[in-house]
DNA sequence: ATAGGGTTAG
């Protein structure tokens, strides 16, 4: 058989025989209506040649016509390497497990699992059919081990979650002096984001950087982008630039890593940045769909609407507006800057929608306080076929907490493994605990945590200790906070979330006690940091902010603001500052927010008439959100404040959220 | 000899 096989005939089949001959040269007309012996019909005769069998079951496979081509294999006595590739592949394609096993059971008989390549395949196929088990059985069992079969098995446990054991078999593997090769470097940097314990990064991370340093692949732009997502998803965002910085080759996808990196580390402003930079240094590389991706997001996290607009109206000139990522992450974009009814156009405006992109417009509804809307899509995305995914429940759920909708709430959680067989997650588990401890149901929220079936995380008593905040339950919130201090005690937020609630009940002595605590480990509250949008132009605001050239503008102003509206009602909420102080000094305090001198700029520099749309790195305090209820009814101003949850829209000196936050 | 790799939305 392979004596009639040329290069150029590898990919159409070489013609065997007269009959197909006829065919291989008609083939134009062959195509609309197939001559029999391409079809080949189920009357395959026993006196077919083993080359014959060969060929149709490399059509049929062609054709994904499966189970045929099993049923000439079980006839054929000797099939071909190509064969059994086309087998293989076939299953692997079609999801066919069962088949999948059939093929490996022939293969094995026929003595053909020593061929490495084979085994190659194999482990692809039972990758692809999310049953691990068998790969690394497939691996275990192939005696003559090439680069390809290892490098097969890391590329498999990688995408099965299974980073740890990749590391250890990498290891081994350079032990036993098997020598790596270019590709076993972008599977193993996978495989540490995959795997798992603190040490993941330092070690692990490190180690391999160094052997690829050692082999010389820097100048590699496939590993050295590699690595660059690496460090990214580690949060190690000084790694990856450095790794970039020092790049010799870069291409549309090693910016795009980076400037995902940004973006997704909390670094927004550096991620548009970057993306400037890019348009500007590179003049052959055209930002992609996966690179605008990353720049929505960013504009999202700034709400920059006049930023976000400038991009989508690249993205449509780049004809990118028909591709689902895109389309959804426009969508997210519009609903994060405030744009509520832009977003839901972009999306009625999709042919053809995803799971993402309807939960994105869940989400959407979510932050913006309303829930029954989210609900509503729901289960309008459930009627049009589309099943939900975990993330589509994390949306509805957060957008029932946001509106308190407890109700709803609670049947959608128990709808998950019933209707849906979905299984919660930590994140579902936290949503739950938002949900019910925002409503003052404490004590469910605790029993919810208490009946968890896998370890609450971090998020989950984070929400807990939220909610304690909120409804000051001292008691509660000690014990939430002792969990959260072993789980992450470098998260300065929960000290202060803590700190906050003891002061709340004027317990001085132990605001000084978790205060001293935060102190003693070094770490350092995440200052409150507020920005606006004007003109295209993006102003922050910090409470000790003396760079502002309009600072004292703005406090005069914001002074003279507080002054008027507690003749109208206003009420400092002194209770959430931290110091024992009096009252004029702690009212002194609170006018120095972020966001009250954002919301002064605001009204300083924007149009009468325009919304003042704000942005917030952490929650909206009380007073905050008391000052700026009356801002918007006696200066006649609609204002728009998203803090880190969700959005408040300010309107005739009521809020959105109805106090409810 | 052949084969395979990096960035993506919620």
């Amino acid at each position: 058989m392979f004596a009639f096989q040329s290069p150029q005939t590898v990919q159409q089949p070489p013609p065997l025989f007269s009959k197909h001959l006829e065919c291989a040269a008609t083939r134009s007309s062959c195509r609309p209506r197939p001559c029999s012996f391409c079809t080949l019909n189920p009357a395959i005769s026993t006196s077919t040649t083993t080359a014959d069998k060969n060929h149709v079951i490399q059509r049929l496979c062609q054709k994904g016509e499966l189970k045929r081509a099993l049923r000439v294999l079980s006839q054929e006595p000797n099939p071909t390497q190509r064969t059994y590739e086309l087998l293989i592949l076939s299953c692997a394609h079609q999801g066919a497990l069962a088949e999948g096993l059939d093929v490996h059971c022939h293969l094995s008989e026929n003595g053909s699992d020593q061929d490495p390549f084979l085994a190659t395949k194999l482990i692809n196929m039972y990758s692809e059919l999310d049953a691990i088990e068998n790969a690394r059985k497939v691996f275990d069992e192939t005696r003559n081990r090439t680069i390809y079969v290892w490098n097969a098995l890391f590329r498999a446990l990688t995408l099965a979650g299974h980073g740890n054991e990749v590391i250890d078999l990498y290891r081994r593997m350079k032990r036993v002096g098997i020598p790596s090769d270019r590709f076993t470097y972008t599977f193993v940097l996978k495989a540490c984001v995959a795997s798992e314990g603190v040490l993941s990064f330092s070690q692990k991370g490190r180690e391999i950087h160094a052997h690829i340093l050692r082999l010389g692949y820097e100048g590699h732009v496939h590993i050295m982008t590699t690595l660059v997502d690496m460090y990214a998803r580690f949060g190690c965002v000084k790694c990856a630039g450095i790794v970039f910085g020092e790049m010799s080759q870069k291409n549309v996808v090693s910016w795009s890593a980076m400037i995902a990196c940004y973006a997704k580390n909390g670094m927004p402003f550096e991620a548009l940045e970057l993306f400037r930079e890019m348009m500007l240094k590179t003049h052959d590389l055209l930002p992609n769909s996966v690179t605008m991706v990353s720049v929505l997001q960013a504009c999202g996290a700034l709400a920059a609407l006049e930023q976000g607009r400038l991009i989508h109206g690249y993205v449509l000139r780049r004809g990118l507006d028909s591709i689902l990522p895109v389309i959804s992450s426009l969508v997210t974009m519009y609903a994060r800057c405030g744009k509520l009814d832009r977003a839901q156009q972009v999306f009625d405006k999709m042919d053809e929608r995803d799971v993402v992109s309807w939960n994105s417009l869940i989400s959407s509804y979510g932050i913006h306080g309303f829930g029954e809307v989210a609900i509503q899509n729901f289960n309008e995305m459930i009627i049009s076929g589309i099943s939900p995914s975990p993330i589509s429940f994390v949306s509805v759920l957060g957008a029932c907490s946001h509106a308190g909708l407890v109700e709803d709430g609670k049947m959608m959680f128990d709808s998950m493994v019933r209707e849906h067989r979905i299984f919660p997650s930590v994140e579902h588990y936290a949503c739950m605990v938002d949900l019910l401890g925002r409503a003052n149901r404490l004590d469910e929220a605790a029993t919810i945590i208490e009946e968890m079936r896998i370890e609450p995380g971090p998020k989950v008593w984070g929400s807990l200790l939220g909610s304690c905040r909120i409804h000051c339950n001292v008691e509660l919130a000690e014990r939430a906070s002792a969990r959260l201090f072993e789980l992450e005690p470098t998260n300065a937020g929960n000290y202060v979330l803590l700190a906050d609630i003891y002061a709340e009940a004027k317990m001085w002595h132990e605001v000084r006690r978790v205060k001293k605590l935060l102190e003693a480990r070094r770490l350092q509250k995440v200052p409150g940091r507020s920005w606006i949008e004007v003109k295209r132009k993006i102003y922050t605001f910090a409470s000790v902010d003396e760079l502002n050239p309009q600072i004292e503008q703005l406090h005069a102003l914001l002074l003279k603001l507080s002054m008027e509206l507690k003749e109208e009602g206003y009420v400092p909420q002194t209770g959430i500052v931290h110091y024992d102080l009096d009252s004029e000094e702690k009212e002194r305090i609170l006018l120095g927010h972020s966001e009250k001198l954002a919301v002064t700029f605001g009204l300083i520099n924007s149009t009468k008439g325009e919304t003042i749309r704000i942005t917030k790195n952490l929650r909206l305090c009380e007073d905050c959100h008391s000052l700026t209820k009356f801002i918007s009814k006696y200066t006649k101003r609609e204002i728009l404040v998203r803090d880190v949850n969700r959005f408040h829209y300010f309107k005739d000196g009521v809020c959105s959220c109805r106090d409810y936050w």
